[in-house]
DNA sequence: ATAGTATATTACTAAATAGTAATATTGTCA
DNA sequence: TGACAATATTACTATTTAGTAATATACTAT
């Protein structure tokens, strides 16, 4: 298969992460950054969470994941705790420091929809995203089963 | 507008760039990482270009843009000659080696797409692409001129 | 000629991301 | 009990990305 959709995609991140970075600093909010708040956004949907399904749910790395939260737990933003039912496991959760926040992010993830998805009907952006995630569950299967059977 | 693709998207990068960049390491190439390749991608489609030209399309920041060329500058990847024409510029091509690499680079962005778009149509690809083509052109023009009219 | 603009580099700082290898703790199962 | 697996941290290294401010060079237009 031809396509130049990854190599799309790839410039769209970097716009977007450059514009969102900015919006949330012209909106005077420094307790945060943009990749802090995608971690935060899994946790105001899902409530406290183990630090894998915080991996899983985020999509990035463990090695990732220790740096932020340590970043994030001396910022005030979460809580680490031991799962008392299954003590290999450290419970994540937010602090109410960053439960003020969800209502800011929430508009200004708006504001950035709104420029990003400029021109598309409802239709479309569910079509769109009908498409990052059979995306996304295509990647994670390769990642967990398909590297061995090319 | 509500909606979480830009969350997914950003989910998609991630899983996408640690399974690119492993292929290319499975595949024994070392001589250039993931990130180069794009800039190499567009060079190769393009030709020479004016280093502000190649921020252009590959969307990346200037300050990023002279890090990456000293590196791949280093490594043997590309050259640097001021334009005679328009001596402000400075021009960006290939070297010989890099050229080398467009044929193994072509295989394995196609296997990446395989596994990537993985049942989806031809025509279910095409609209994905337009539609990131749309989204990268909002995302432009609000960069450009849509930051003041909010 | 000079002022202003465009292009790019230099020289920083900082953050995000991933990988690896070693270690600690805990749970599971034979 | 003892081996193994799961979960997470620690302690690194390295790369990618962006921002800022200062500087150099070159073009343009008055």
């Amino acid at each position: 298969m031809k396509s130049n959709a990854g190599f799309l995609n790839s410039q769209n991140t970097h716009l977007g992460n450059r514009i969102f970075e900015k919006m949330l600093k012209d909106s005077g909010i420094d307790a945060f950054s943009g990749a802090q708040g995608r971690i935060m956004y899994v946790l105001w949907e899902n409530g406290t969470l183990s630090v894998s399904q915080v991996c899983k749910l985020t999509s990035l790395a463990n090695s990732t994941m220790t740096v932020m939260l340590d970043q994030m737990e001396v910022r005030g933003l979460i809580n680490r705790t031991r799962n008392e039912r299954n003590r290999k496991q450290i419970l994540v959760s937010l602090t109410d420091t960053a439960r003020l926040y969800k209502k800011e992010y929430d508009y200004i993830s708006e504001k950035m929809n709104n420029l990003t998805y400029k021109g598309f009907s409802q239709e479309e952006l569910m079509m769109y995203e009908n498409m990052l995630i059979r995306i996304k569950k295509n990647l994670e299967d390769y990642i967990e089963n398909g590297e061995n059977n090319d």
